[in-house]
DNA sequence: CTTCAAATAT
DNA sequence: TATATTTGAA
């Protein structure tokens, strides 16, 4: 019920009516292919994008609902927001035209105004440029669609008064966690945090995953290690307003999602690694999982086997035979909305896709890992920092099938020669005996791509480290033993048996 | 200017 | 509660 209203079929009513508050009819499920052809997307304008550059494809890359939501929430009184501004790139801000539009679309909270003073400041007037370095408040026409989920509610949750009690409550808040801080203890009073010398915090940054995506894309072309917020910013331009600031801050979160992100797959291959060297060196035997087939390994976060990516899609053409998915994107750009009524995950444009634009493809994108962990990390990946996060040009475009090959998961028995994908393959070092040593036992982490540093941290760290973490289930990963000789059959010398015992204890004392 | 982490908002 | 974003300091 509450999904439909984030979903494809916005209510026509909401036009007519100009109510800016959702409307959800809660329409037959079937409705929603006749809504969407009901209204020509087409004809709407795309605001606050530029087509400057011509690797945007405004067309398909707006996701149909902001344009809704823009309609949806848009009080009737206010009729600028749709006006192309996003025409008129060339004039570096821009910046400023969107304010009053944006504080009126924005219906859930991340604006807070109503206070007249407030108002006044947002709309810098006689501001023909904007410096970023003058941290202008800044504003996106987004209005995520998030705002469609708020039904009554919103009116007055979007009124939020500048002396907010938050600073009230923040007061003890800080106090107690600022203990043992020497960073914040000596900083300004609670009344006066979070406020900026006019007295109120900034208006957050709507990160819509359309400018994650330009985001993501500066830092790739960048390069993750030159990617700085100063550089970031010029390579994204100055069209969205953004400060240093607020790059430098989605910067950090990048580095950590990516961090954590790379530590999880990086742990999901090297169990999909063991699970392989497992079923190679003969199988289960005696603590064999009763169900026939491999040993599946059990990565935390991650679906079963056979219900990730695609299952969505299919499930989502099943619901709508002979029309993509609606939706192919989250609600948010880390994908993992936080509305309680967010639609689950969509998938299509989030499968790997190299942007056309973007010329020469990255090296992996030619030689796609034969793995279908490949596909788990890209799948994950996709779903929040990865680089091809939110690629554009197919918004709602089936999502492009791997080879029949490669569709195989984890339910099909490792082929020998199957390794997980390049970024984590393990690469065993043919001299050396493999666990000699406590540290890396032989195992290296190949990278590929923009290994960051973090990255490889997270991958070694985690893999390494933390050898026990994906072990539910009361299963066993493959003993010593067996990967050992599996090693042997591979050409790897076994390693001596004292080694071996030594390089066991230390990754079980580890 | 960058990065880090607390504070704050949602 | 968890997550996202801002803010201020190092």
């Amino acid at each position: 019920m509450l999904e439909v209203a984030t979903l494809p079929s916005p209510n026509p009513a909401v036009f007519s009516l100009g109510d800016h508050h959702h409307v959800d009819v809660g329409f037959p499920e079937g409705e929603d292919d006749f809504l969407l052809d009901y209204i020509d997307f087409s004809t709407c304008d795309v605001p606050f994008f530029h087509v400057d550059d011509g690797d945007i494809l405004p067309d398909l890359e707006v996701d149909p609902t902001e344009l809704l939501a823009e309609f949806a929430d848009e009080p009737a009184t206010t009729t600028t927001v749709l006006r192309p501004a996003a025409a008129e790139p060339a004039s570096t801000d821009g910046c400023g035209d969107h304010h009053g539009v944006v504080d009126e679309a924005k219906t859930t909270a991340s604006v807070e105004m109503e206070s007249p003073a407030k108002m006044d400041m947002e709309l810098p007037e006689g501001k023909g440029e904007t410096k970023e370095s003058e941290e202008e408040d800044v504003k996106h026409s987004n209005t995520d669609n998030k705002n469609n989920n708020v039904a009554a509610d919103e009116v007055g949750s979007a009124v939020t008064t500048d002396d907010s009690s938050a600073a009230v409550g923040s007061d003890a808040k800080s106090s107690a966690s600022a203990e043992g801080h020497s960073k914040r203890t000596s900083s300004k009073p609670a009344s006066a945090s979070g406020k900026n010398s006019h007295g109120r915090r900034k208006v957050k940054v709507d990160w819509t995953p359309e400018l994650h995506r330009r985001f993501v894309q500066a830092v790739e072309q960048l390069g993750l290690d030159k990617a700085v917020p100063s550089r970031i910013l010029e390579l994204m331009g100055n069209e969205y307003c953004l400060t240093r600031h607020n790059i430098a801050s989605h910067l950090q979160k990048y580095r950590s999602h990516r961090k954590h992100l790379m530590a999880r797959e990086a742990e999901a291959a090297s169990w999909t690694q063991k699970r392989q060297m497992y079923a190679a060196a003969g199988g289960p035997r005696k603590d064999a999982p009763a169900a026939g087939g491999p040993w599946v390994v059990p990565t935390i976060g991650f679906p079963p086997p056979g219900t990730i990516p695609h299952a969505h899609a299919a499930a989502a053409m099943a619901h709508h035979p002979g029309h993509p998915p609606p939706f192919c994107r989250p609600l948010h750009v880390w994908g993992h909305p936080t509305g309680v009524d967010a639609p689950p995950p969509p998938v299509a444009s989030m499968l790997p896709v190299w942007p056309r634009h973007l010329a020469p493809p990255p090296a992996w994108a030619h030689q796609p890992p034969v793995d279908p962990a490949y596909w788990h990390q890209q799948y994950n990946a996709a779903r929040k920092w990865g680089p091809q996060a939110m690629t554009q040009g197919t918004p709602c475009a089936p999502p492009p099938m791997p080879p029949a090959a490669m569709l195989q998961r984890f339910a099909a028995p490792p082929m020998a020669g199957m390794m997980p994908h390049p970024m984590y393959r393990p690469i065993l070092s043919p001299p050396a005996p493999a666990p000699q040593s406590n540290k890396v036992s032989g195992l290296q982490l190949q990278l590929d791509a923009h290994p960051s540093k973090e990255s490889i941290d997270a991958a070694i760290g985690d893999v390494l480290v933390k050898p026990w973490l994906p072990l539910p289930l009361g299963l066993k990963p493959p003993s010593l033993d067996s990967v050992m000789s599996e090693l042997h059959k591979q050409g790897i010398p076994k390693i001596p048996p004292a080694a071996a015992a030594k390089a066991s204890g230390a990754a079980a004392s580890s």
